[in-house]
DNA sequence: AGCACGCCGACT
DNA sequence: GTCGGCGTGCTC
C-alpha cells in the first residue's frame, strides 16, 4: 500500500472508499495524528503518520506538516494519535513530514488540559500549547547536538570475529605457543572497558578524559565496529549553581489554628483526593508554614508540589523559605534566561524536583507526580494572563488539581470574591480560617485621616499631613522602620494651565501626562511617549503652568525635606529596573540601612520585616473611583495588605490611612480588619446587580485608528450579541459598546462590550457564534477576555 | 498566520 | 488585451 507523501497538488490523497478491501484493512492499522497549530485558525487537522515515525510519535510532541495548497511545511503540536477506524471521515489526509521532538513535552493530562483552556478562554488549542511551553524549551535553548559513543551491543561477538581474523592473518595455529600480538592495545582495552561500564553514552571529551588517551583511539575503535556513535541533544553545563541555604528539616511548631488547617489539608493529601481549601489567614497568621508542612506531607508520599506566588513575591525572602525546608526546589522567575528556564524545565519533567515555586505560568510545570498545588495571595490580579490565552492560573490550577485528584490550597488574607463565594457554595471547596497572628502578635491599629478636613484647615501643603508627620517622627525616634504607600509613580501627576485650563494629555492616549522631575520630562505611563517638560502652555502660551498631584518622586522629595536625617529608599518601576534591583533594595531595608521605604504597590505585598512600626497610606482613594466593578475590592485589598506589613515584631505597629472618603465601606472595613463584613456587603451588591461571581463575564475590546469606523464595527458586533435569546434565569445582558475607560491608547480608539450570563458555557458559545461569523476589517482588532480582571 | 485565488484600475 | 492592487477565505 502506498504511504508515500504527496508531492503534487493533483496527486490523489487516500480516502477509504477509494481503496480495495485489503488496502482498507491495512489502512485501518495506520495511525492518524490530530495536529494543532500555534496561530490562526482554531480547528485541529488530521494527518497520516508515516510508518517510520509511527513508533515514536506521541501526543505532546511537535511535528512539521504540509499545510495549505502550497503544502508549505508548518510546525504543529500533536494533540492526539489514533487508529483509523472504518467509520471515520473520508477526509483526504496528507502525511506528517517530520518529527521535531525526540521526547514528548507534555503528558496526557497536560494535553487534555490544553483543550479545556482553549474552550474556556475562547482561543485555539495551539495557542495554549505555545503558552504551556516556555520559549526556551521550544527553541531548545542551552542545548547542543553532540556526538556520544557507546559500546556496540554485539561487542563480544565482534571481538570474537576480530580474534579469529587476526589469527588467520597471522597464519599461526592457536596451539603453537608463540606469543601473538595482542588484539587491542592496553589503551584501547581501557577505553572499551570504560564505555562498557558506563550507564550513559559518553562524549568524546568525557571519554578521552576518563581514558587519558587521544582521539585516535576512538576513531580506531569505531572503525573496528566495537563502539558506535550517536547524535543526541544535551544541555550545556550551567554557569552558576545557586547557593542553597542550610536545610532545616525539623518541622516548626504550629499554633492551634495552623495545626487545624494542616490536619484538614493533610487528610486530603493522605487520601489523594481533590478538594479546594480556601486558607483565609490574616496577614502574619503563618500561612506559609502551613503550605510547607502540607508539602512535606506530599513529599513524604513521593509526590511533588507547585507553589504559585505573584511575580513580585518571588524575592529571595519567599524563595529562601522553601529552599531551606526542601532539598530540591526549582524556582521559575521571569528573570531566567531561556537556557536556564529550559534547564529547570527539563529537571522538573524528569521528576527530580520536590517543589516548583513560580509565578503564573508555573501552573504548567510538567511535574510527573504532582500531588498538591498551592496558590499564595490567590486574590492577586497577576495570576490572570493579559495576552492570549487569557487564562487565570487559579482556575487552571483548579482544573489540573481536579483532573489529577489532588488538593488545591488557595491562600490569602483577602480572598477574591470568586474564591470566597466558591468556598461558601461549592461542594468540593472548604474554608479554613486563621483569624489570629502567630505568637502574641496583634493586628495593627489603623487610624483614618480625613484629607478633606486637612485641606480645609490649610494645615499642610504637601502629601504628609499632621498626624502622619508626627507618627513618622515618633517611629524614627524609636528606631522603627516606616513603609509609605503611594500608588502613583513620577513627580507631578497632573499638569494644567491655570490661564486656559488646558491639561497636558498624551497625544496617543486618553490619559494625562506625568512629570518626572529627575529627567525633567513629561511621560505617558501607558505608551511611554515622552517630551521635554514645558514651561509655557502649549495651547495659550501662558508661562505659569501648574504641576500638581503627587507621585512617588515628589513624595520622596517631601520626605527628605521633612526628615533630613532619615535615610529614604524609593521603590517603583522607575527605580527598580534591572535584574536583582528589587532584591538589593529589600536587602538594604532588612539590614536597617534604610529607615523609610516608600513606593507603589510593589511594597504593599508579602514583605515581612519585624522592625516596621509604621505604615502610611498617602492616598487610599487612588483606585476607589476607577470605573471598574472591582474598584472597592481592590481598595480594600491594597489597604489591608499594606497594613499587614507592620506589627510583625515586639515593638508592635500602627497604620495611618489618609483618604478623602473616610466613610467609604471599603476603607472603613479595611481599617477595622473586617474582611467578613466587607465581603458580605460586597457580595450582596454584586448579586443584586448581576456581576461576578454571580454571573460569568466576557469583555470584548474593539480598537482601531479611526474612531467612527471602530464604533460602527463595535455597534454591529454588540447588535449581533444582543439578538441572542436567553431564558431570563440566565440573566443574560450585553452592554455597550461604550468607550473603554482609557478611550484611546497608543493611537487606537477603544470601545468595549460587557457580557454577562449565569451560565459561562452558554455565554462562550454565543460569543463564539458571533465572532466566527464576523468579518473584521483590516484596520480593526478585537480581543475577547473571559473572566476579565481589568476593565480599563 | 500565510498564501493562493479572484475581481477591478493603469499600463505594454 | 495583461500586470498586479490587496480584500476574502481556506488550511486535513
Amino acid at each position: 500500500m502506498s504511504n508515500q507523501r504527496t508531492f503534487f497538488d493533483d496527486e490523489p490523497r487516500l480516502t477509504p472508499t477509494d481503496l480495495a478491501p485489503w488496502e482498507r484493512d491495512d489502512l485501518r492499522n495506520r495511525k492518524i495524528a490530530r495536529i494543532a497549530f500555534p496561530s490562526g485558525f482554531d480547528s485541529l487537522l488530521d494527518y497520516l503518520v508515516p510508518t517510520d515515525i509511527a513508533a515514536m510519535l506521541e501526543p505532546g510532541m511537535r511535528v512539521t506538516v504540509p499545510l495549505g495548497r502550497g503544502n508549505r511545511p508548518t510546525l504543529g503540536y500533536c494533540a492526539e494519535v489514533y487508529s483509523w477506524g472504518m467509520a471515520d471521515s473520508p477526509a483526504k489526509l496528507k502525511s506528517i513530514l517530520s518529527l521535531v521532538d525526540a521526547q514528548r513535552l507534555l503528558d496526557d493530562n497536560m494535553v487534555r488540559l490544553t483543550h479545556w483552556i482553549a474552550r474556556q478562554y475562547l482561543c485555539s488549542v495551539g495557542q495554549v500549547f505555545e503558552a504551556m511551553l516556555p520559549a526556551g524549551v521550544r527553541s531548545q535553548a542551552g542545548t547542543r547536538l553532540t556526538t556520544v559513543f557507546f559500546a556496540s551491543d554485539d561487542l563480544d561477538k565482534r571481538l570474537a570475529v576480530l580474534d579469529k581474523k587476526s589469527r588467520e592473518d597471522d597464519g599461526i595455529e592457536p596451539t603453537t605457543g608463540r606469543k601473538r600480538k595482542a588484539l587491542l592495545t592496553p589503551k584501547q582495552v581501557r577505553v572499551l572497558e570504560i564505555l562498557r561500564q558506563s550507564e550513559e553514552p559518553l562524549t568524546s571529551n568525557e571519554l578521552l578524559r576518563a581514558g587519558k588517551c587521544s582521539a585516535g583511539i576512538i576513531g580506531t575503535l569505531k572503525r573496528l565496529g566495537l563502539i558506535r556513535a550517536r547524535t543526541v541533544r544535551r544541555h550545556q553545563p550551567q554557569v552558576a549553581t545557586p547557593i542553597k541555604p542550610d536545610l532545616e528539616l525539623d518541622p516548626h511548631q504550629l499554633n492551634p489554628d495552623q495545626r487545624r488547617a494542616l490536619d484538614t489539608i493533610a487528610a486530603a493529601v493522605r487520601e489523594s483526593r481533590h478538594e479546594t481549601f480556601l486558607l483565609h489567614g490574616v496577614t502574619g497568621s503563618g500561612k506559609t508554614e502551613v503550605y510547607i508542612q502540607a508539602i512535606h506531607e506530599v513529599v513524604r508520599r513521593g509526590k511533588q508540589a507547585i507553589v504559585l506566588v505573584p511575580e513580585i513575591s518571588l524575592t529571595p525572602q519567599t524563595v529562601g523559605r522553601f529552599q531551606s525546608r526542601f532539598s530540591d526546589v526549582a524556582v521559575l522567575h521571569s528573570h531566567l534566561t531561556d537556557a536556564e528556564r529550559h534547564h529547570q524545565w527539563s529537571n522538573i519533567a524528569q521528576g527530580s524536583v520536590q517543589v516548583v515555586v513560580g509565578a503564573r505560568s508555573a501552573v504548567f510545570a510538567p511535574l510527573p507526580r504532582l500531588g498538591l498545588i498551592v496558590i499564595d495571595e490567590e486574590h492577586e490580579n497577576s495570576f490572570k494572563q493579559d495576552s492570549v490565552p487569557r487564562y487565570h492560573a487559579r482556575d487552571v490550577a483548579r482544573k489540573r488539581a481536579e483532573d489529577l485528584g489532588v488538593p488545591l490550597i488557595l491562600g490569602s488574607a483577602t480572598p477574591s470574591m470568586e474564591s470566597w463565594h466558591a468556598a461558601a457554595t461549592e461542594k468540593s471547596d472548604t474554608l479554613i480560617s486563621m483569624p489570629r497572628r502567630v505568637g502574641t502578635l496583634r493586628l495593627p491599629k489603623v487610624d483614618i485621616v480625613d484629607l478633606r478636613e486637612e485641606i480645609r484647615s490649610q494645615s499642610t501643603r504637601g502629601a504628609i499631613h499632621r498626624q502622619l508627620h508626627s507618627a513618622i517622627r515618633d517611629a524614627l525616634k524609636e528606631d522603627g522602620q516606616i513603609i509609605l504607600l503611594l500608588n502613583r509613580r513620577g513627580f507631578s501627576t497632573h499638569i494644567q494651565c491655570p490661564a486656559c485650563g488646558e491639561a497636558m494629555k498624551c497625544p496617543n492616549c486618553d490619559v494625562t501626562l506625568t512629570h518626572h522631575r529627575s529627567e525633567d520630562i513629561v511621560l505617558c505611563h501607558y505608551c511611554d511617549y515622552q517630551d521635554a517638560a514645558p514651561r509655557n502652555c502649549v495651547k495659550c502660551g501662558f508661562d505659569g503652568i501648574r504641576y500638581s498631584g503627587f507621585g512617588t518622586q515628589k513624595l520622596e522629595t517631601e520626605i527628605k525635606a521633612r526628615f533630613p536625617e532619615a535615610s529614604v529608599l524609593r521603590m517603583d518601576t522607575d527605580t527598580m529596573q534591572g535584574r536583582g534591583a528589587h532584591e538589593r533594595a529589600l536587602a538594604k531595608f532588612r539590614a536597617g540601612n534604610v529607615q523609610i521605604l516608600l513606593g507603589t504597590q510593589m511594597i504593599a505585598k508579602g514583605l515581612d520585616f519585624p522592625n516596621v512600626t509604621l505604615v502610611g497610606v498617602i492616598n487610599a482613594d487612588t483606585a476607589l473611583h476607577l470605573p471598574d466593578f472591582r474598584a472597592f475590592e481592590r481598595t480594600f485589598h491594597l489597604i489591608t495588605q499594606v497594613a499587614g506589613r507592620t506589627g510583625r515584631g515586639e515593638k508592635g505597629g500602627r497604620v495611618i490611612v489618609q483618604t478623602f472618603s473616610p466613610d467609604h465601606p471599603a476603607i472603613q472595613a479595611a481599617a477595622e480588619h473586617d474582611y467578613r463584613g466587607f465581603v458580605a456587603q460586597e457580595l450582596a451588591e454584586r448579586q443584586l446587580v448581576g456581576y461576578p461571581p454571580f454571573t460569568k463575564m466576557i469583555r470584548i475590546v474593539i480598537r482601531g485608528e479611526n474612531e467612527a469606523n471602530t464604533l460602527r464595527f463595535a455597534t454591529d458586533m454588540a447588535a449581533k450579541l444582543k439578538e441572542k435569546k436567553a431564558d431570563p434565569s440566565l440573566r443574560f445582558r450585553a452592554l455597550g459598546p461604550a468607550p473603554a475607560p482609557f478611550a484611546k491608547l497608543r493611537g487606537f480608539f477603544r470601545f468595549h462590550l460587557h457580557l454577562h450570563a449565569v451560565n459561562g458555557d452558554w455565554l462562550r458559545d454565543r460569543v463564539r457564534e458571533v465572532t466566527l461569523a464576523l468579518k473584521t476589517p483590516r484596520e480593526i482588532q478585537w480581543i475577547v477576555d473571559v473572566d476579565p480582571v481589568d476593565m480599563l
